[in-house]
DNA sequence: AAGTGGTCTAGACCACACC
DNA sequence: GTGTGGTCTAGACCACTTA
């Protein structure tokens, strides 16, 4: 009755259900296993290690997640073929990201008007015509140089209480984060050359490359928000570290060069 | 003893601990449980749902690892602050990518030379000087239009097979996905302008906006290849859907303008 | 028909933050 | 001390694919 078969006498492992996974997960990056390999069933592996099958079940379930296996569930479970192709992101919240690098952050905002929605607001954020949008361009500074230019358009009757935000002090990503619960998000990563509005409010020379992020925002299906922001592309860099160990919790971070 | 309360008798829903997730999720997503709130405790939900505590943890337990809910072991579990801040963005394999377009694929090699790390290499690959280097460079066209520029440097001795590559046949990436194993991969997303080299390959204007993505890749550690590759900035574009109720399966995809 | 993974149960012990 | 989540057990029934 005692469950803790090593558990109760040795160390302090790390759970048994994480070791199984980790020994698995080995043998398919060192190739051991190799795409298409069929591992061991729960039964086999639940006698390997002595353990109950819901724990190796748990492992599996888990390497699943991430990628490395395809369960099939008359069939057994096999090792996938690698798709490289997908990687976590961080699209930073830019003050955030530039206080994160020791530097000092400084918002201005540009131009902020109210207004009825918009054909191209429409289409964007599949509003009806009769919402109301709150249109606003604000720089960002890191240091003396701007360092990001945002367009964005906010779903005013999504979001009433953005009345009481001061936008002029604070950058309305900002506010919304704090504000608003929860969200889905789409984003679109491109580079574009600066145009001359761009460029003289980057401070750079027209026609340079900027990484342009878009994302739209949601909760509970209605759109909240659309922002556009562009980044001179010598200053930003989208980074990730990929590893199918964390695939859900990869971590990431924007670098400067 | 009968287990299945529901299912057995009902129609055919999806499995009890899904269901709960999606409950506490819609809340979460609402704003009906805000940022802080804390959800109720596994025993509770248990009684809630008539069933058993591990139903329950399952629910939990995917909550906590797409980013939700945050769980503090002696506390309770707590609706997390949303993070927008990172997506699962699709890095394609070019070729996968063009021919899912229906658009006619052709691969060209521009240059191929096998020699010793460089200290460039080194640092980039972290090998040891005496590692062979194939270096080479490559064109991905899409119709008649060339899509991507590649760079390209394979650490020979860790897939000492690809001499058995055509690769004035078969691209690099394509040849290294289907041979080799598993691999971790670490990815950084820039925006440079087309220097003469570049605009002249890819068949447009010296100067014009490039996403260009470097890739580096590991097999048990070791690093198998890194790659540079540019797009013309209007020809593609990162796409990510992020829906946090998928957070480690997001699906993404590339598109065209 | 055998055997797989998917799901679920009704318990259990543990460490430890908080009360 | 109480009660939380973390982990684990030793079973169980199911649908269904594969052999």
């Amino acid at each position: 009755m005692d469950q803790n078969n090593d558990r109760t006498r040795t160390a302090r492992p790390s759970p048994l259900h994480q070791r199984i996974r980790s020994d698995i997960e080995a043998r398919i990056l060192s190739g051991e296993w190799s795409p298409g390999y069929r591992i061991p069933f729960e039964h086999q592996l639940m006698v390997e290690y002595g353990c109950a099958r819901m724990t190796v079940n748990k492992a599996l379930y888990s390497l699943a997640e991430a990628g490395l296996i395809e369960r099939r569930p008359r069939a057994g479970s096999f090792v996938r073929r690698p798709t490289v192709q997908s990687a976590v992101l961080a699209i930073p919240d830019i003050k955030a990201e530039i206080l994160a690098r020791n530097e000092a952050y400084r918002y201005e905002l540009l131009s902020l008007r109210k207004r009825l929605a918009s054909k191209g607001d429409r289409d964007l954020l599949d509003v009806p015509p009769a919402a109301t949008i709150l249109h606003l361009r604000c720089r960002h500074f890191a240091g003396p140089r701007p360092f990001a230019l945002e367009e964005r358009r906010i779903v005013v009757d999504e979001v009433p209480n953005i009345a009481e935000a001061d936008l002029r002090t604070e950058p309305p990503g900002t506010w919304l984060l704090q504000h608003v619960p929860w969200h889905s998000a789409e984003h679109q990563i491109s580079a574009v050359n600066a145009d001359a509005a761009v460029a003289s409010l980057l401070g750079i020379r027209i026609g340079t490359a900027c990484l342009m992020v878009d994302r739209r925002t949601w909760r509970a299906g209605a759109a909240i928000t659309a922002v556009r922001t562009w980044f001179p592309g010598d200053l930003q860099k989208l980074v990730t570290r990929f590893a199918p160990s964390s695939a859900a919790g990869a971590v990431s971070a924007a670098e400067t060069r």
